[in-house]
Parts: structure tokens; C-alpha cells; sequence
DNA sequence: TATACGTGGGG
DNA sequence: TCCCCAAGTAT
């Protein structure tokens, strides 16, 4: 790891909270009068979810349950069925699960601790440090794809990371904070901002970058990246795709559905295993008559 | 540490 | 068209 004098590391802070304040995007949950709830509602749809497609979702769902306690009330099909198409909807159980220990553990108000947060269904290290980060304005370390990105480029001189998170990466965005809690908390976001906005992962826009001028990786003419290859998902004919399909099937079905009816013209043993898969993680309910829907009373423990 | 887990837009 | 990948988490 490269290491930054205090000189460039200030300068560095600089030119990139500068570009933020400009090229900031005006998300809803970026506002002052944004509620914790609203935070952590934001953070969680955007795990592996462009946030484009999550502003529309995010705004009927603080429409429909603007607190903890109000989505905990609710019932567990009516949020997989309210998730939509965001993706993997596992994480609409999670929300619910996490409102209801919210209301439990915490009175109704999403708790500030990091321990507490990372304690709730859903919340991993990075959710827990962006909601310390952006709800409560603490000085949190938050590792994202894009902070790993741009910090492998800049400091690194990498086209990317690792394939997965290294403790170095960790250390390193710790190093690169800012020693004051509000200013630590805008680099937070200024730096996903830049990597998603800039920085990117497959064209990235050096020409309108900040701080092409101290960036290794663009200094160096940027190279290819050399380190092991990144599995690709596989997608078509996998059972996430069965899952997909039966899940959106039950979403858009008024009653129960026959299992055959369920993921049309797919494998019937495939299906069978994938329906088990969902009942086991509490996404879909078997009713009387061989016959299935989403989650209508209580969500299976585990 | 590696793998499962959805979905859709952009290159 | 096909492939990559997006504010990750849980096991």
C-alpha cells in the first residue's frame, strides 16, 4: 500500500469534496430532514441495486410505512409484493425483521451504535457504517465497491480491487479519513459519489476526474488489471432464475397458484427444489390444496 | 474464503 | 446479443 503525505492527503480531500458539492445528486434520502429510517430503507435497497431503480421504490415505501414500527406491522407478503423487481427480496424480509427488533431493542428510533446496527437482520459492515455515517453524521469507515474502486486506482494504481474485501482495503480507507465527524462523513459519500459517477468500473471519465492528476493508476496510463479473474454469475437456467421467476409469478398473482403453475415449461425437479429453497427462507407459503402464495402469517424462524 | 442470492441497464 | 456489474449479506 502506498502511503500519502499529509500534504496530498488534505489536498486530496479537498479536490474531491469540492467536486462533490457540485456533482452531488439530489437523492431524497440525501436530505437534512431525512429520517434515520429513511436512511437505512436507502442503504439496504441499494445493496446490489443501481440506485436509479431505487428512488421510485424508496418513495412508496416511506409513503406507505415512513417508520420502524409501521413496516414491522406489516405483513411479510405485502413487502416482498412492495420490493417489486429491485432484486434479491430476501433483503424485503430482512427490513422487516430489522423494523421489528428495531421497535423491540430500540424503542421504535434506529439505533446509532455500529454493534447495534450490525446486530440488526440485513445490516452488514457496510450498511452499519453508512447508517452511523449518513443518519447520524459519525465518523464511520464505510467500504462500498466504489470506495474500493477509486482507492484502488488513486492510491494502489490498480484498475481494481480485490475480489473480495482485504483488511488492507479497510486500513486504508481508515488512513484516508477525515479527522473531523461531519467532514469524515461527506468524504464517505463524496468518494462513492466519485466512483459511481467518475471513477466507474467499466469506462471510467478520467477527463472529468477531480483528481486524475494524483490518481497512480491514471498517472501510470492506466493498466489493464492483472489480478485473478472474477467469477462471473451465472445466470440462465440456474435456480436464482427459477426463484426469480416463481417469486415474481406469486407477486403478480391475486390468489395461490398450483405449482404448476408457479414457473411455466421449467424442469418440474427444479422447480420442486427451488419452491423448497423459498419456503425454507420464509419468501413463499404453502396454502391447502397443493398450492402456494407469498408469506401471509409469520415468516419462518432462521 | 467461496458461493448463493435477482434484476435490468449500458457498453 | 452477450457480458459486466451495481451503496452487500449470510453462511
Amino acid at each position: 500500500m502506498r502511503s500519502l503525505s499529509t500534504a496530498d492527503r488534505g489536498a486530496l480531500h479537498r479536490e474531491i469534496l469540492q467536486w462533490y458539492a457540485v456533482h452531488l445528486r439530489p437523492l431524497p434520502w440525501r436530505e437534512a430532514s431525512c429520517s434515520p429510517w429513511g436512511v437505512l430503507l436507502s442503504e439496504v435497497m441499494a445493496q446490489q441495486t443501481p440506485l436509479a431503480r431505487v428512488e421510485p421504490a424508496w418513495r412508496e415505501w416511506m409513503s406507505r410505512w415512513p417508520t420502524p414500527a409501521a413496516l414491522a406491522a406489516e405483513s411479510p407478503g405485502e413487502v416482498v409484493r412492495a420490493w417489486g423487481r429491485l432484486g434479491y427480496p430476501r433483503r424485503a424480509l430482512r427490513l422487516r425483521e430489522a423494523a421489528a427488533a428495531i421497535v423491540e431493542r430500540h424503542g421504535g428510533e434506529v439505533p446509532r451504535g455500529l454493534d447495534e446496527l450490525r446486530a440488526l437482520p440485513g445490516v452488514g459492515d457496510y450498511t452499519a457504517a453508512a447508517v452511523a455515517a449518513f443518519a447520524f453524521g459519525d465518523r464511520s469507515v464505510v467500504v462500498d465497491t466504489n470506495v474500493r474502486r477509486v482507492q484502488a486506482r488513486i492510491v494502489d494504481g490498480v484498475a481494481q480491487a480485490a475480489p473480495s474485501l482485504t483488511r488492507a482495503e479497510v486500513a486504508l480507507a481508515e488512513s484516508l479519513l477525515p479527522a473531523d465527524d461531519a467532514e469524515a462523513a461527506t468524504w464517505n459519500v463524496a468518494v462513492m459519489e466519485l466512483g459511481a459517477l467518475v471513477c466507474t468500473a467499466r469506462a471510467p471519465r478520467c477527463e472529468e476526474c477531480p483528481v486524475s492528476a494524483r490518481c497512480a493508476w491514471f498517472l501510470a496510463g492506466r493498466p489493464a488489471y492483472e489480478g485473478p479473474v472474477r467469477r462471473g454469475q451465472a445466470w440462465h437456467g440456474t435456480d436464482r432464475q427459477v426463484r426469480g421467476i416463481i417469486v415474481q409469478t406469486l407477486r403478480d398473482a391475486s390468489e395461490p397458484v398450483a405449482r404448476g403453475d408457479l414457473a411455466p415449461g421449467r424442469d418440474e425437479a427444479q422447480v420442486d427444489r427451488c419452491l423448497a429453497g423459498l419456503i425454507e427462507d420464509g419468501l413463499v407459503e404453502p396454502v391447502a390444496g397443493e398450492r402456494f402464495s407469498l408469506p401471509r402469517i409469520e415468516e419462518r424462524a432462521g
